[in-house]
DNA sequence: TATGAATGAGGGTTCATTCAT
DNA sequence: CATGAATGAACCCTCATTCAT
């Protein structure tokens, strides 16, 4: 979103107190948009909820919007970091349990952040950044698969990888859906179904 | 409460002009809605785009969340008469249609109502009455299944549905995506991994 | 208010369907106006409450203030009545008997017709309307008190007359008010007062 | 709810610069109340007059309601000291002197005050509330009274007390009232009245 | 004449953001 | 740096009143 390097900060503070400060203000800013989404939380909540007054708040996030994006990076850092485990694993492991992996991957990873969905998923934060996440997220699994198809061509690995993509959302919904009955059968019928896919397609 | 079908409307036109009015609302309010989100849609612009003024909006719906909740009604009505047509060729049509068939369901929806997924996905509607409609969507895909599987166990059945509305929802996502490279591909390849999951469950 | 004769109502209507109308749309008026309060009370809500559309309500009253008018005229109408009672026994009646009627002229208004403090009261409606109300009542009062009290000064006559006005409101505040413990007490204490009073000034 | 008085206000202001904002803006609002009655002062009316913005206004008082609340208070408080100083020398003044100043109080209070009654009358404010304030104004005579009466059965007492206020709100009532010719005679009329009333049943 | 619809100024309230201490 | 206060555009919604059928 800025141009520079990275961080959404406005200035990364220097002092051990106010990395905590900023610790606290992100975890805060967490909870409220996971409760009452991006639009339904306020600057002034964030604040309060981490014991801070707004204008500590803005010391370090110069806008809402710079909330969001520093909890999209932690979260994009965390889900990478998640898939690389998987990738190392990816050529070894049997096929079902890539599958289990993939499936349960964005399920402990919005399970854990709750506010992940409702940014990306909602219209509100630049609609460039959520294009460069997914594309980094395709990559990933092109990569996964990869390991198990040294030699598919680009295009069609792009197309498997899109579709296991989204099988690993739809579990993390599924897996959100508390209203679902049948939730824990209907997530197994779902990796039950990637696993066949993964089979016909790797094998 | 009302005696008759329900509605958000307070109170229902009686007039042409009034009848009128209340559709071109309603147009105003999807196109709106699906452009800037719940939040951000604006009573104000509804009314605008709609060619009337805001007393007269609220003269039809009481609430932005009436305006909403009208549209939702609406599609849902759309959607439960597409899965008719479905489910009336479902015992009968080869697998692969109908995995066809179904992939395309919601893409066709999301397309010709964009804001739908807007109404459904964000926090922001009555989760009361969205946990209604996934209902009635896992009974329609239930009823679309057990055609083809008469006397599978009705959890089992269940749970097969919830995989396979997930997947009607990921192709339909999928189809949204515009920065998707080779989204037909990407799409086919969804499609095939739900046909040759039917077929291995329901062969 | 109008500089017509008298009536506020725009055109007094000509046929029985018409006057029917117009005491219907009165008694939601009242009823309305009781309730909420003048500024709380919606022409919309007269007009329902009565039966009637709003376009029916304004070919009556051509405004708000023209309901409140025409509901202290019949009001006023109602008191100057009942103070007529009371001045034809005036002068024969024993004292106490007197200080009873008194107290209970406004009391009885008062229940019969909530709205009525509510349009004196509240400051929304034309003061010299009630100016000239105000006025009115006190003369009521003054002619009263004449028949005990053949040659009192005017002056003093007038002040004894505001006096007795405020007791005679006072009792109808006292009685209204539902939160008074011991209310019926109260009203006899205060009844007792005048009474000592009018038997102090009087005899 | 705070473990503090109580206060209306939503976030007790801690800077010098809003303990002045809020006096100003209470200020305003009595003003403006008033003025124009509860529903008929506006909030931005009032902010405007104490030269605030709109949203300073809301940061110390979060509602209209509680703009009125907040006068409410300040107002009962300054009777109550009123009436302290009445009971102090109720036991020893002489009845006469007890009358009057029993009469001038609410007159003294409605003339610094004026939206006092706006608020007290109207019924745009929590019903509980004046409830309550008209309780405790009813215990503040029943212990003036007692000072005078002190075997006076309790039922008694209150009778009492409840018509003495009565004679208090007529004062102000009668000295409010601009219109009314010999104000000043009709006023000493009422006093005299109580005084004798007094007489009558304290002595 | 009766009715439903249309209008839009105005009201209460919220909240991101900026400032002064 | 921290904090509380200030600002005001924008929002949702109401309602007296006017129109057209």
């Amino acid at each position: 979103m800025s141009s520079q390097k990275a961080s959404a900060l406005s200035k990364p503070p220097q002092r051990r107190r106010g990395r905590e400060r900023v610790a606290a203000l992100l975890a805060a800013g967490a909870q409220v948009i996971a409760e009452k989404g991006y639009d339904g939380a306020t600057m002034t909540e964030i604040a309060a909820r981490a014991g801070a007054s707004i204008g500590s708040l803005y010391q370090f996030f110069p806008t809402k919007a710079a909330v969001a994006d520093a909890l999209l990076e932690q979260y994009m850092a965390a889900v990478h970091a998640h898939l690389d485990g998987i990738e190392a694993q990816a050529a070894t492991a049997p096929l079902a349990d890539l599958a289990q992996a993939l499936c349960h991957a964005l399920v402990t990873m919005r399970a854990a952040n709750p506010a992940l969905v409702v940014l990306i998923e909602n219209g509100t934060i630049d609609p460039a950044m959520i294009a460069t996440i997914r594309r980094a997220m395709r990559q990933r699994v092109v990569a996964i698969l990869r390991r198990r198809a040294r030699r598919m061509p680009a295009a069609e690995l792009a197309a498997m990888a899109a579709a296991v993509l989204q099988m690993m959302k739809s579990a993390a919904a599924m897996h959100a859906d508390a209203t679902l009955p049948g939730r824990k059968a209907a997530l197994e019928e779902l990796c039950r179904m990637l696993c066949g896919y993964l089979q016909a397609r790797l094998d």
